[in-house]
DNA sequence: CATTCATACAACCATACGGTTGCATGTCAG
DNA sequence: CTGACATGCAACCGTATGGTTGTATGAATG
């Protein structure tokens, strides 16, 4: 199960543009995080926190490859998140339809 | 379109437990600020703070009847930050395709 | 083994966040 | 008009967050 901290540390993890972008370039793969960092307007030290704060989410995991660490994004994380969204869109449209429900009730009395 | 400080914004709103409970509840409409207060372990205050927060995410909106204010979900909000979370995936699959392609081409090439 | 490169980690700073209380405003009931 | 009720908002407080710099560790290279 995902426990609502979890779902915090996702949430909060996508907070941010530039842990956004990091999860985007980690798809690919391949960079480690002194490349990563090169690509942002901060110090490598800036950007070896936002991914431990991914890492943290489970959104990216970490491989060493001689002294490289190689960031990689972790869909399943993602997908966690999404079907959350998901379930909460559900309970929407769960609503809508009882809401029609009622109003074909109130129009079958009427008639 | 959805700039980066909105993406922000959204995933911020959602990073906390009580203001998805908000979302949640709200989705049925109908409960005012103060209502939906006396289900948290917080002051009016706070939830009135909470319900801001979803405010400027636009993933609430407040509609005033009487002196009450009720809170409803906006689920084009929840849509956006779920179609965010899609193209991710759509990138992932597509460089799983791609890494796929190649392989193939890999194994047409030694054989 | 000395050097260098990539990463890790701690200390520090400013600002943002989640909560509180207190007070002001606006709306309904008598 | 008065009183009560629901909301709005500002000031304040402790802690978390996003950034910095500096120092330490570990792995490849000459």
């Amino acid at each position: 199960m995902t426990t609502a901290p979890d779902v915090d540390r996702v949430f909060a993890a996508l907070a941010d543009a530039t842990r956004r972008d990091i999860v985007r370039r980690a798809i690919g793969g391949g960079e480690g995080i002194g490349e990563l960092a090169e690509h942002y307007p901060m110090s490598f030290a800036a950007v070896q926190k936002h991914v431990a704060v991914l890492e943290r989410a489970r959104l990216v995991t970490k491989e060493r490859t001689g002294r490289r660490m190689v960031v990689h994004t972790n869909v399943e994380g993602l997908r966690a998140a999404r079907s959350l969204l998901d379930q909460y869109e559900e309970l929407w449209r769960g609503r809508i339809s009882r809401m029609t429900e009622l109003l074909t009730d109130k129009k079958e009395t009427d008639a």
